[in-house]
DNA sequence: ATATTTTACGTAAGTACTTACGTATAAATT
DNA sequence: AATTTATACGTAAGTACTTACGTAAAATAT
């Protein structure tokens, strides 16, 4: 054990799983010496039944925090065991409606008294030791309600992702990966129209040669973000081919991604952001607008050659 | 889970466990996410491979507070995986020296900035809820290991059983229980000598009849343990049959037995108890001499009936 | 030296879960 | 009213253990 004990808060969970594995086999040991065919892990499930009188199988695993189908085994068991009763429920049919049988009752009458003293002992043994571990425990559970480990660690994995992520503008060995990116978001969420496939298949031709901009977002050497900037005119330049690859959506790229394009046009002395989107694209929308981008009537000069955007979106650099 | 911290102390090791599965789960997800084919229970395994570099089985077992097989179906799956090396001990050749391979040290080392995280979330949970959590669960296992929760239980259960024990004086419906506690004990640890068949097979005859008295111990209608008062003369008498059913021993229960024959030999007018006894029998022994009893020569006038017993003791009442 | 006990590990079989899937029924939406 | 979605439960298959047992080697006792 020392080992684990070195390994401070990283083992917290071996640590405290043995733990109650040791007070799980002290008990199997207790009742196997009384001759009581009961096993510790039907306690909660036995207390919940004898509060409730009568509890269906989601309704136990909800409230023990179980998955249905361990619920569905146990109470097969006790079923057999005939130390429960389970019948349909009458107004819902789904429903197994489960109570303790005569002699769940005599049991469970029997053991009180054994109950009692583990209840006893417990108490004795936080008292000697923390008394105040519940607390601690119950905290532990809130703030973990609050904001899951999973979702902490990935902030920070995506935060140290993010600092090891840098632009480069497009060049011919792109070609695949760009095209890939924007086909798939194009046919997830709309119609890959014959202008899109004119660009995405020579993109050198369609955009740089007439002074427009590409530029990539990489995650150690893979693409994961592309936008483009058409020149429209000396003023004004078109955003399109904003897209984001798949999983890696939901770790505010977009954000990065938009200042990264301001910042840039800004630096080719742009003076306007255009932009067409599609109002279902809701998430983009939000993005633009947080950022600045407003929803103005269409210039006459520039037109949504996809003919599938509603939406017109404008930026003033400055 | 409202069920579950309602039942408090008593579902203590549930929730515990609950806590802990739920961090696991946590970080199953995490590696998946990040494909790399590492289960987090791995994780101290993996510690302590790197910390003591070569490693047997049971020292994992060990360290690790699992059983050997547990360590053994892991140790496979990796070297399955080819993630470590084992080979015999050189100098003992039951053991199985275990250490990681190139491909697990590189996999610590791609791993080693998730822990690191792992390691940070881990203890801004804790911060954040209870920064003394770890020294808690330390002195819980403390007083666990100074005293378990087996023992502890046991104790209460023994006290309370004692409670309810209560002597009765022998009697013809109890001949077969006598018999049978006296006739398991002697072939377990002595012979069965003629004598001794006669007394069992009769006691009202050979001993009541004589002037003699049984006692029972009882709990809930259930014999477990017998003394026999044989008189000797009118101030002196013999201590035999004395034992505790198989199941009932380690409870004390010889104190209570002893305390009760002093008394009733004093109520009986005695003022000698004598018994005869084996040096084999150390706990008797001891027993007897902590209640006061003391070796002596034997009285001529009484003598050892069934040849076997070379200690002799009395005790003087008052 | 020889016999006995302990240790180190392996394996088989069982158990208590899990995930993944299927099937009714109920509730909500259109 | 018809369709879709959600819920409640069941089952099958897999996994990560457990206990129980076996075997060989080492350590200890005789």
């Amino acid at each position: 054990m020392e080992f684990i004990k070195e390994l401070g808060t990283v083992a917290l969970g071996t640590r405290i799983k043995n733990l109650s594995e040791s007070l799980m086999r002290d008990m199997v040991n207790i009742y196997k010496e009384q001759n009581i065919d009961f096993e510790p892990r039907w306690f909660t499930f036995f207390q919940l039944i004898l509060k409730k009188k009568e509890v269906s199988i989601t309704e136990i695993a909800r409230e023990l925090n179980q998955t249905h189908p361990a619920v569905v085994q146990v109470m097969n068991v006790l079923e057999k065991k005939k130390l429960i009763l389970t019948n349909k429920d009458k107004n819902d049919s789904r429903k197994r409606v489960i109570k303790l049988s005569k002699k769940g009752r005599q049991l469970a009458e029997e053991l009180a008294p054994t109950w009692e003293i583990v209840h006893m002992v417990s108490n004795e043994i936080l008292e000697e030791s923390a008394p105040d571990l519940l607390d601690k425990i119950s905290k532990v559970e809130t703030v973990l309600h609050n904001k899951s480990t999973y979702f902490r660690i990935k902030e920070k994995l995506i935060r140290k992702a993010i600092e090891k992520m840098e632009f480069v503008e497009y060049s011919e060995s792109y070609l695949n990966d760009y095209r890939q990116l924007n086909e798939d978001w194009l046919s997830s969420y709309l119609e890959i129209s014959e202008h899109d496939k004119k660009i995405l298949s020579d993109p050198i031709e369609q955009i740089i040669k007439k002074g427009g901009h590409i530029f990539l977002l990489l995650s150690e050497n893979e693409v994961i973000g592309t936008y483009t900037l058409q020149r429209k005119n000396h003023t004004i330049c078109e955003l399109s081919k904003f897209t984001i690859k798949k999983g890696f959506r939901g770790w505010k790229l977009g954000e990065l991604m938009l200042n990264h394009t301001i910042d840039k046009a800004n630096e080719l002395n742009f003076e306007n952001i255009v932009l067409f989107t599609h109002p279902k694209l809701k998430e983009a929308l939000q993005l633009y607008i947080k950022r600045g981008f407003e929803i103005t009537p269409e210039y006459p000069e520039i037109k949504d050659k996809t003919g599938r955007c509603s939406l017109f979106l404008q930026y003033n650099i400055n």
